[in-house]
RNA sequence: GCGCGCGUAGCUCAGCGGCUAGAGCAUCGCCCUUACAAGGCGGGGGUCGCCGGUUCGAAUCCGGCCGCGCGCACCA
């Protein structure tokens, strides 16, 4: 341990490697499937994409669940936190298509199958960098069994799960009114919808003339082009203004159609002039009221994005700019533009490419969800499910309770092809292709989504009743952000009990999305992002958190334990501004706990024969720090368990700088001197190993590298193992002493005191200053007041020339050179003062007739005796000014 | 527009009917240096978003505003 005496920090580029290689080398990660669900615990990880890189919600989810998977392995459960990437159909296309660009040559020109082997080689190649980046962390998933949503047998599983639904009638094929991404050239589903504020268009007011050839009825648009798509005009049926017009037909613009005039109580008659163009092919309201009403679909713009033939001639094969455009001017040079607008609304853009989404008619796969929908609300309901928090339970049931059909399928290349077959008219649905000859599948790919619902369970070997399902379903906590909760979480619960039989998880845990510092989202294209391996390393820190700081420059490197606290320290249920404080508050922590551990090592035997030393409490602070380590313990275990990771991370920071190193250690100093009692040192020594050695295992979880090298520097790790496979220290309620933590408060309180009055008084720092003790509760602790207050209470017996009060009584200082008299007197006046105010404070409070009568008996008494005490310390003082004076 | 949440010290937050409103970090001053870029003591800094109500008593409960965030639905 020759390390020690040199090494006066924590160094965690030098030790997390090594500690990483040792936990993966042990196997404590992946444990054989045995028992029951029910006694074992499991996570499994939302599967980060397989092009992802770690973010800061990565890390902090990562931190949240490793604190979990650690505190529970530690309680000595079969613990398994089940480990996989998604293969994310959308991002991977991307990714390779991009490649493909670069390279010259395009996913069309490969041809699909190709295409997909080059997707998978890009995956063997590149894919999967974030599982080396969860290590960093020291996350402990199962690295040993690494699932992906494209593997033989969780494709299977999703191929079963298509066909049973398709055969039950919940999966069908409809032309309906999708959110076409004309980026990606595909459907997505409303999850994938966003809607963004602010957008600024034309609104176009065009006058439609009567059939009749007298007047006309002007309509409103900011979308011109799709009037080519009009089958209608609907106006209020309480309308005045259009009373008489309803049933009489006006003639399309530029087309020439005939369209009816309809009554429809949808038109708000304040919007506009009050009549509403009806385009049921590219307006998800119109495409409602074309249905009620049997009106015709018109589909005037394509999946390409283009015009298409039944936009007419003039038009087709213009973009939708274009066409907006040419449409206009025709309007235009047709007198038909009455008026012209800027307006600002809302406008759904597609999630994925970015770009606007286009509402068109198109031949998909829908999956009808309200029975699904019914017993995943109901086991929320009644609590076989837990959310925490509450509130988000809120959100789940009523979009659930509101749930519309799923458009699951996409127009990719890349993902799990559709299971079924055509021939002609005859359609076949099934896992294996259909017998036969002439039979085509049908091209398109699931919802990546369609995959992950089933996560859970196929990651553990569905639908074979494997011993991992046995032993890991259903899970015990998903912990994710709420984003999430309704394109993941609610169908992973509908999922999970069609088709494993159970719930997929008792609890949810929905955690802090972290902003940037200054409050806006973290993201590279904002220059906001913080990318959590440049805390550990040490690296650039994002311009827009430099400039709006003290800070500059890089990021030291804090290392893994200290992101992970950080992260656990700022996290909430709310969402929370990235803290580097925090982060720097952990390696404080980590650092201390080593110079704790050091101090004691160089102090102490760290006989490896005895590895795990009994207490041998024989004062009162033993007797103290016993009882305050198992209300931390306590405490930690209680946190965790109740999700509260920031309390659980800063009550441990609490237990490690107060109690332990500013108190203990300080207060057993002494004792372990070259003079001191041998005896009372070789207990010491064993109460002070046993204290480090639970206080390190009880941080473990939340730092987990520290404390396994502290684990390793007192010889444990050879008698016995990692603390990652050790246990948590369980209670000792033998150890719980009220008393002793009556009279330390009392010490400390009175350490506080004597300490402040010196600096007030202007006693020289290193002067032991002459006194009495007067007071009642310090029977076995004054001696380490006087110790750590440089009091000395043995003074001998004179007459005190000052006074300080403390709890219990007052200590009279004696005369000597180390104290200035008339700085003394007037510390006591203000002493008194201050009392006296305090006395006032609570005579006026007691003399309100309305508080005596009114408040509750206990508060009153609470009051009277705080009264009592406050006139005795007031009195002692006085007496004491009197004999002064 | 509807719903949910949040506005407390420079920052991050705790407190959620009753001690003179707190903690950590930051900052300033003095002191110390004996495990620790550590420690000790003190100072500055708050109309607890605003207004009103309930109550003996409100940061805390209720109502209304204002601001911010999120979700849902959107008027073409």
């Amino acid at each position: 341990m020759g390390d020690l005496e040199d090494r006066t920090r924590f160094e965690p580029a030098e030790v997390e490697p090594r500690i990483v290689a040792r936990w993966l080398q042990s196997g404590l990660v992946h444990p054989e499937p045995a028992g029951a669900a029910a006694e074992n615990y499991s996570i499994a990880v939302p599967p980060p994409n397989v092009t992802g890189v770690l973010h800061m919600g990565h890390a902090l989810n990562g931190a949240i669940q490793d604190v979990l998977a650690r505190s529970h392995r530690m309680r000595g459960q079969r613990t398994k936190w089940i480990l996989g990437t998604d293969h994310a159909g959308i991002a991977t296309q991307r990714q390779v298509e991009k490649r493909l660009i670069a390279e010259g040559t395009a996913r069309e020109a490969l041809g699909r199958d190709a295409f997909v082997r080059r997707v998978w080689e890009w995956r063997e190649e590149h894919g999967g960098q974030i599982i080396d980046q969860f290590k960093r962390l020291g996350a402990t998933l199962d690295y040993a069994d690494e699932r992906f949503t494209m593997d033989k047998r969780y494709a299977q599983a999703v191929l079963k799960v298509f066909v049973e639904l398709y055969e039950q009638g919940l999966i069908y094929r409809d032309n309906y009114l999708v959110n076409w991404d004309p980026g990606l050239r595909s459907a997505i589903s409303d999850l994938e919808v966003e809607e963004r504020e602010g957008i600024v268009d034309t609104m176009y007011a065009i006058a439609y003339p009567l059939a009749s050839g007298e007047g006309e009825v002007v309509i409103s648009t900011v979308r011109p082009e799709t009037l080519l798509a009009d089958t209608a005009v609907a106006v209020h049926p309480d309308d005045d203004r259009y009373a008489g017009l309803v049933g009489q037909e006006l003639i399309l613009p530029l087309v020439g159609r005939r369209l009816e005039i309809i009554a429809d109580p949808y038109v708000k008659t304040d919007f506009g002039t009050g009549a509403l163009k009806i385009t049921p092919g590219h307006d998800s309201n119109d495409f409602e009221i074309g249905n009620k009403h049997g009106l015709e679909r018109i589909s005037v713009i394509g999946e390409d994005g283009l015009m298409t033939a039944q936009a007419g001639e003039a038009y087709e094969g213009l973009t939708v700019a274009q066409a907006r455009v040419r449409v206009v001017a025709d309007l235009d040079a047709a007198g038909l533009i009455r008026a012209r607008d800027e307006y600002v609304h809302t406008v759904p853009f597609s999630h994925r490419s970015g770009e606007r989404v286009e509402p068109l008619i198109s031949l998909q796969w829908f999956m009808r969800m309200d029975e699904l929908a019914a017993p995943a609300i109901d086991v929320v309901r009644d609590g076989r499910v837990r959310i925490h928090p509450p509130s988000q339970s809120k959100r789940y049931v009523d979009w659930l309770s509101e749930i519309r059909p799923w458009c699951i399928s996409r127009q990719l290349w890349w993902g799990h092809q559709i299971p079924v077959w055509y021939r002609g008219a005859e359609t076949y649905c099934g896992l294996t292709p259909p017998e036969g000859e002439g039979w085509e599948q049908d091209p398109d790919v699931l919802d990546t989504w369609f995959s992950s619902a089933l996560w859970p369970f196929a990651t553990l070997g569905w639908p074979d009743e494997t011993p991992e399902l046995r032993a890991f379903y259903p899970t015990d906590v998903l912990s994710t952000a709420r984003d999430i909760l309704f394109l993941w979480v609610a169908r992973m619960v509908m999922m999970g009990l069609r088709f494993a039989g159970d719930i997929p998880f008792t609890d949810v845990y929905v955690h802090s999305i972290i902003q940037a510092p200054d409050g806006r989202r973290m993201s590279k294209s904002l220059g906001t992002g913080i990318d959590p391996l440049d805390l550990i390393d040490g690296g650039p820190r994002p311009p827009a958190y430099g400039a709006s700081s003290a800070h500059a420059g890089d990021f030291p490197a804090y290392g893994a334990d200290a992101l992970r606290f950080g992260l656990l320290a700022m996290s909430s249920t709310q969402d929370v501004r990235f803290s580097e404080e925090k982060v720097a508050q952990g390696q404080a922590l980590a650092n201390k706990l080593y110079n704790a551990t050091r101090f004691v090592a160089l102090r102490v035997n760290t006989d490896p024969a005895h590895p795990a030393p009994a207490p041998l409490p024989r004062t009162v602070e033993d007797r103290w720090i016993l009882s305050r380590l198992q209300a931390i313990k306590a405490d930690t275990v209680a946190r965790v368990d109740g999700f509260d990771f920031a309390k659980a991370a800063l009550g441990l920071y609490d237990f490690v700088y107060g109690d332990l190193c500013d108190w203990y250690l300080e207060l057993v100093k002494p004792r372990l001197g070259e003079d001191a009692d041998r005896a009372d040192r070789a207990a010491l020594g064993a109460t002070l190993l046993h204290v480090l050695r639970e206080t390190i295992a009880t941080a473990h979880p939340i730092v987990p590298f520290v404390t396994e090298e502290l684990w390793g520097l007192l010889g444990y790790a050879e008698a016995e193992g990692l603390l990652a496979s050790a246990s948590l220290p369980e209670l000792d309620d033998a150890l719980v002493d009220t008393a002793a933590e009556a009279q330390m408060d009392r010490a400390i309180e009175a350490i506080t005191a004597l300490r402040a009055w010196r600096e007030q008084v202007g006693v020289q720092a290193g002067a032991i200053v002459p006194a009495v003790l007067r007071a009642a509760g310090y029977e076995q602790t004054a001696e380490r007041v006087g110790g750590l207050a440089r009091f000395d209470f043995e003074a001998g017996d004179g007459e005190p020339v000052a006074t300080i009060a403390i709890a219990g009584g007052v200590v009279g200082v004696l005369a000597s050179d180390a104290v200035d008299l008339g700085a003394a007197g007037r510390r006591l006046d203000e002493a008194r003062e201050k009392l006296a105010s305090e006395i006032t404070r609570a005579e006026g409070k007691l003399a309100n007739a309305g508080f005596v009568a009114k408040a509750p008996a206990e508060v009153v008494a609470a009051e009277r005796s705080k009264l009592g005490r406050l006139r005795e310390e007031h009195a002692a003082l006085s007496t004491q000014a009197q004999a002064q004076a």
